[in-house]
DNA sequence: CGGTATCCCTTTGGATACTG
DNA sequence: CAGTATCCAAAGGGATACCG
């Protein structure tokens, strides 16, 4: 079922569709804006299956969104993906999707509470709940 | 593939993502908040299959995003989609996804230049271009 | 840690045709 | 007009295992 290509369609909606992907790339993008790096941190956050985050973040980075990092050099140590300008520029997009999210109660758990989190262990007291 | 639902994730991202589909249902919001109402129309102008076009009409349905409507008693005619409120509030994705993209040019054909047209033919003089 | 490889099954895409 | 039905091929997802 090949994916029907978005280009060519003289739109920047359906074009900008085309760079993300898809769903699964969104919360990818989402994670990186909120700070994960590791691929595994990655598949943890969103239970995403291995291969398809590959293929997803191979995407992205051929959309220009998500760069690949050696982080350290000696021992030269595995990579990572953070956001590039372009990527980081889609937070509207993103901002845009939690407060429809939050105003129509998409998730089904009501809108996020802000809560105080302790500096150590960056957890709020007793909590166990996670929100993004 | 059964589509891994995003439901259960506590989060308003994924909860968006889940309620709108796919990535051809942003494009039928497009058109619908741009005024298009019929079936074989959005086929038109999203080039999208018969039957992937009625699945995500019906998922848009359910998800309160899209309504189903007679639009003429007698004779019995038809039915029309458009959206709901929640549909209608989706339009700060849809602008915040346009915006990037023209920012960087994802559709690779430039931003969207502003026309003059037409009252009557609705056409800018001699332009077949089209623009979302 | 950051992926690939493999297997298996479901869905989608694409085309075409048909119906109330 | 607004779909449904059918057929095919290919991609996605899901699980698991393996590798440098």
């Amino acid at each position: 079922m090949k994916p029907k290509s978005f280009a060519g369609m003289r739109c920047s909606i359906a074009g900008a569709l085309e760079l993300i992907g898809d769903r699964w790339a969104l919360l990818v993008i989402r994670d990186l804006s909120l700070g994960l790096r590791r691929y595994d941190d990655l598949r943890a956050s969103t239970a995403i299956p291995a291969a398809t985050l590959a293929a997803r973040l191979k995407h992205l980075t051929e959309s220009g969104i998500v760069e690949r990092v050696r982080y350290q050099e000696r021992p030269p140590r595995d990579e990572y993906h953070h956001l590039t300008p372009k990527g980081r520029d889609l937070w509207k997009v993103s901002v845009a999707l939690r407060e429809w999210g939050d105003r129509w109660d998409a998730s089904g758990f009501g809108a996020p509470a802000i809560e105080m989190v302790d500096r150590e262990t960056g957890r709020p007291p007793g909590a166990d709940a996670r929100r993004c």
